[in-house]
DNA sequence: TTAAATGTACTACTATAATAGTACAGTAGT
DNA sequence: ACTACTGTACTATTATAGTAGTACATTTAA
């Protein structure tokens, strides 16, 4: 269900958070879903449970996911923006400032985004 | 010339680089101008040498200055992409591709470039 | 009440990033 | 040759990020 790559220098927390991120965004994981147990998935994966725990915590904190004690870990249902959202398109403004002030074309953007926005599967 | 914020948690070297690839962006530092030395800027920023050394050698492992023992480091002339360029395109991209996952209209991002690349002075 | 599942909290270890200290080496002018 | 400037190289210190260890608290079902 997640698996980990450990070639990748992009912290083990960080690869689950995308891959759940990826699976609630396909469809593969639906509201109020339960998520694999913190242990569970941390055996699975061959790491500590608390590695797992800043993934689902860092989730809750920007809206994707709920916690309950003694129940375990659920998908949240989106409600517009939430802060990933935020984070995200704030990382892209900057990128794009230095981008403009480092004198690229506008048009090497715009290629960029319609090849990622029309990928097909959405909308 | 350069000046830093402490409030900020961006590294000193990392504010220094931005600020001298601003410069040359807007053409306050011209080809073959000579920067300011490691020794002189770190006195009047307060900081170590080192630390502009590290700033200093990015930008030149990037492209954008040489450095010749003895005589000083100075602004490079552009010659198409460089390393940031296509570092700073590569994160766009991946961005993107998670904004376009967390099913962001694409108009969100067509206004931010917009925005971004009808700053002026440019072109 | 007990057991087994769950998430939580706190501490500790480790690796790496950021900065600093100090010594070295090349260049230019005197 | 000497001096004063330049960049370079290497080591040391410090802060922070990432991960792990261990104990705790809640829920549910037997």
């Amino acid at each position: 269900m997640i698996s980990l790559s450990s070639l990748s220098r992009t912290p083990i927390y960080q690869q689950i958070i995308e891959q759940i991120l990826a699976q609630i965004a396909c469809g593969a994981l639906v509201p109020d879903q339960q998520l694999p147990g913190v242990r569970n998935l941390a055996n699975d994966l061959g790491i500590n449970p608390n590695t797992v725990v800043k993934a689902y915590t860092e989730l809750e904190m920007n809206g994707y996911i709920y916690s309950l004690q003694g129940k375990g870990s659920f998908v949240k249902k989106r409600d517009g923006d939430n802060n990933l959202v935020s984070i995200k398109l704030e990382e892209v403004e900057k990128d794009l400032n230095i981008l403009y002030q480092l004198g690229i074309q506008k048009s090497r953007i715009e290629e960029i985004l319609n090849r990622v926005f029309s990928g097909g599967h959405h909308e």
